[in-house]
This record gives C-alpha cells, sequence and structure tokens, in this order.
DNA sequence: CATCTTATTTTTGTATACGATAGTTTCCAT
DNA sequence: ATGGAAACTATCGTATACAAAAATAAGATG
C-alpha cells in the first residue's frame, strides 16, 4: 500500500482497465475519479499522466483522458516484440549466464514444476515470473531487462489467463527446459529459438482465446 | 511552440540534460525550477513526473528528483538494444515494404547523399531521421516503431555529434545502400544483418567518442 | 566532549481556488 | 423551420495555500 494518493489511483485504474471494468474509450473524467479515490484532482492529473506514458491512455488536448486499451491488432504486435525481446534476453543469457543464476534458474523452474504437481496455476504463474526474471538478470543488460520486464507487465493480464488453458501448464514447462538445456550449453541460437517460440505459442493462445470469447457472446 | 506550460518545462529540462548543463545526480529542484521558468510548482512537477517516466531522471519519495544521466555503461546497453529493434524492424519491412514505401525509402537516402554533397551535416541529420523512419513505418508494427523510435531519441543527442566525426556521414551512407538494397529484394536476414551493423557501429563511434572526451581532460 | 533529543526549516504531497477555452444550448433572424 | 451567433456551462490548465514528512541544526544531558 503505497503512501502515495497519485500511485493508488494510477494501479486502481490500471487494474480496472485490466480487468475491464474501465472500456476502451471511456472518459477518464477527472472530477469522479477524484470522488471515487477519495482525492482531488491533482493526484488524479498525476495519475493520468501515468497512464498516457504507459500508453493505457490517451489524452486529447483540451478534451480530456479516455481509456487505451489495446486492440487485437496491438496485442499481436506486442507479443511480435515480446518474442524478440525474450529471444535476446536468453541469447545473451546463452553467453553470460553464472553458475549462481543457473542455478536459481533451474530452482524456479522446479517450483513450476511443483506447481503442476499440485495443480496450482497461481503458484505456477509466480513460479514462471520467476524463471523469466532469472533470465532477464543473466542476460548483463539491465535496460533490456527493464524493457522485457515492462512489455510482460502489459501482457500479464491476459498470460494469467493463458495458464488455464488445458494443458498449457505442462507444455509451458517443456518449453522451460529447452530453454534451460540451451542456456546451459551456451548455445545462443537455440536459446533464442526456443524463447521466442515460447513466446509465439502464447500469442497464439490468446488469439485462440479472443476467438472462443467473441464465439461465446 | 506548446501552449502548454508543462510541456516547456520537459523540454527545457531534457534540453539542458543532453547538452551537459545539468549534470548527473544533481537535484531537480521544483522551487528553482518554477522560478526559472517562471510557472508555479504545479506544471514544473508534471514534467518532473514526465522526465521520470522517459528515464531521465529518478524520483525518491519524499526526498526529490534527480537528474538520471545514462553511464556509458547503459549507453551501451542502449545501443545493444537498439541494434536488435533496427534489425527487427529492418526484417519484417523486407518481407512487408509497400512500393511507394519503397520510393520514400531510397527518396530520403537520395536526401542522405545530397546532404553530403553539399557537406551538411544537420541536413544529413534529418534526413537520416526520414531514412529510418521509413523503415519504421513500413516493419508494419506500430508498437514495434514507436518503441524504437523512443530509444533512438533517448540516443539522438549523442548520434548528432557522432555524425559529424570524420567521414563518418559517407559510411554511414554505404550502409544505409546495403539495407535498402536488402529490403529491395525481400532478404530478411541480409536486412537484419545490415541494420545491426548499422547501429553497431554508432555505438563503437561513441564509444570512440567517450574515449576521445576522455583524454581531452 | 560526544550523543541523543527536540525544534526549526525546508521540501514534498495534496487540496482548493481561479482563469481560460472548448463544447453546448438557446434565441433571434431570415 | 433552419441556420448562425451569442451566452452559458463544463472542464481543463495553472496558481496558490496548506499539511505532512524528512533533513538539519541547536541545545541539553550524560
Amino acid at each position: 500500500m503505497s503512501s502515495r494518493a497519485a500511485t493508488r489511483v494510477f494501479q486502481g485504474v490500471e487494474e480496472q482497465i485490466a480487468t475491464g471494468q474501465l472500456k476502451d474509450g471511456e472518459k477518464l473524467d477527472e472530477a469522479s475519479l477524484a470522488e471515487r479515490f477519495q482525492v482531488s484532482r491533482t493526484p488524479v492529473r498525476e495519475a493520468l499522466l501515468q497512464l498516457v506514458g504507459s500508453g493505457l491512455a490517451i489524452q486529447i488536448p483540451k478534451r480530456g483522458c479516455f481509456v487505451k486499451a489495446p486492440s487485437v491488432r496491438e496485442m499481436v504486435e506486442m507479443f511480435e516484440v515480446m518474442s524478440e525481446l525474450e529471444g535476446m534476453c536468453a541469447r545473451l543469457a546463452a553467453r553470460r549466464i553464472s553458475e549462481q543464476q543457473l542455478t536459481a534458474l533451474k530452482s524456479a523452474n522446479a517450483g513450476c514444476e511443483q506447481a503442476i504437481k499440485v495443480n496450482d496455476s497461481d503458484l505456477y504463474y509466480r513460479k514462471n515470473v520467476e524463471f523469466h526474471e532469472c533470465i532477464y538478470s543473466a542476460c548483463g543488460n539491465t535496460f533490456l531487462a527493464h524493457e522485457t520486464r515492462s512489455l510482460r507487465r502489459r501482457l500479464q493480464s491476459f498470460r494469467r489467463l493463458q495458464l488455464r488453458v488445458r494443458g498449457r501448464m505442462s507444455q509451458s514447462l517443456g518449453e522451460h527446459f529447452d530453454i534451460i538445456e540451451a542456456i546451459e550449453i551456451g548455445d545462443t541460437d537455440k536459446a533464442d529459438f526456443f524463447s521466442r517460440k515460447h513466446v509465439t505459442i502464447q500469442g497464439e493462445r490468446f488469439n485462440d482465446l479472443l476467438i472462443q470469447m467473441e464465439q461465446e457472446q
């Protein structure tokens, strides 16, 4: 719980956009947001600025802020970039990883395995994040790590759903093993390839989900 | 000239960080910034938030904002990522470019050639941006285009210096021809390779410059 | 003389008030 | 009745005022 009102508003709106409570194009009215979060307009405005900065809202001068939920097309584009970034992280990690970092990576993956055993998708989710986090820190490029983490965060709310898809967890785990092996033997091309594939499959699963959701309506 | 005071402050501070008037770690005091730009603290705070968002400053809660000029290490890291992104843009552009876009690309490069003829580095700078902009829009991924453009902007102030380095302009132009040819024949691997190389050389030139600057002191 | 405590001061974070501008509504003229 | 103009309203952008927190400085006590 942050002591800053602006941060609370930012995270609150972010959450509501992710959960779909705030729909695309909806107006982010300063006054009503201030009312809802029981703060004045000042922190609300700061939150809106940050939302615009992170691409979750757009601002039309003298007109106001509006929710900018990514379209299907933008999601596909983001997955395309994510695939590249993850591949780059893995490729660099294959060259630069330390023994200690490799141990941590394997440990995180063991956590994933355990999560599947007890069929705990939330645990899998957390351990999966840990797994990828290990690769990010092992890539030896903090800027790249930051950018990749940031994009992962933007795709995250959807990803949580994807892992609940039947059989996805164990398939994902299998891909992890491929990635680990490639990194361990220092095979940059394989590490790159399997990591890209890992993301691409996520992207395709996401697309499946969208089509499914459309049919349900 | 933007009508918004906040934007004026943001761009002003950004400029002063780029030119080195504001040094790394220096405190961005709200009151004195307000004084210097003849505005109140409110737009100054908004500007600072945006600076933090774009990585040019860091904010320590209840302590204030401080200039965060990238270290040499971070610059190298950014070039590493830039190389990847530019490569990706070119690779996709090689698959997706339209006739019209190809014409625009060649035209921009002709502008570069002209700039060299009249020895106008500022013109070269602008036409070079136009050249890369063509590739970004031809890659068919607006998200990628946006991210790449954003990173380019962050490396920009240094790049302007680099192009003044002896012989760099004509070397850069030669690399452009390689990239154009690869894109034109739809050779994704070559487009990727030459674009990465183009950035990497820029990075190395940047490093040369740094070493040179250190020796001058 | 050193250290801890407390008071002062500086600065951040939030609230409110005011001015300006874009959008809307109403009224008048054709 | 319809189109345009003017007044009105709503909301944005900025300024200022106030409250809270942290740094600094000063004083007291061991």
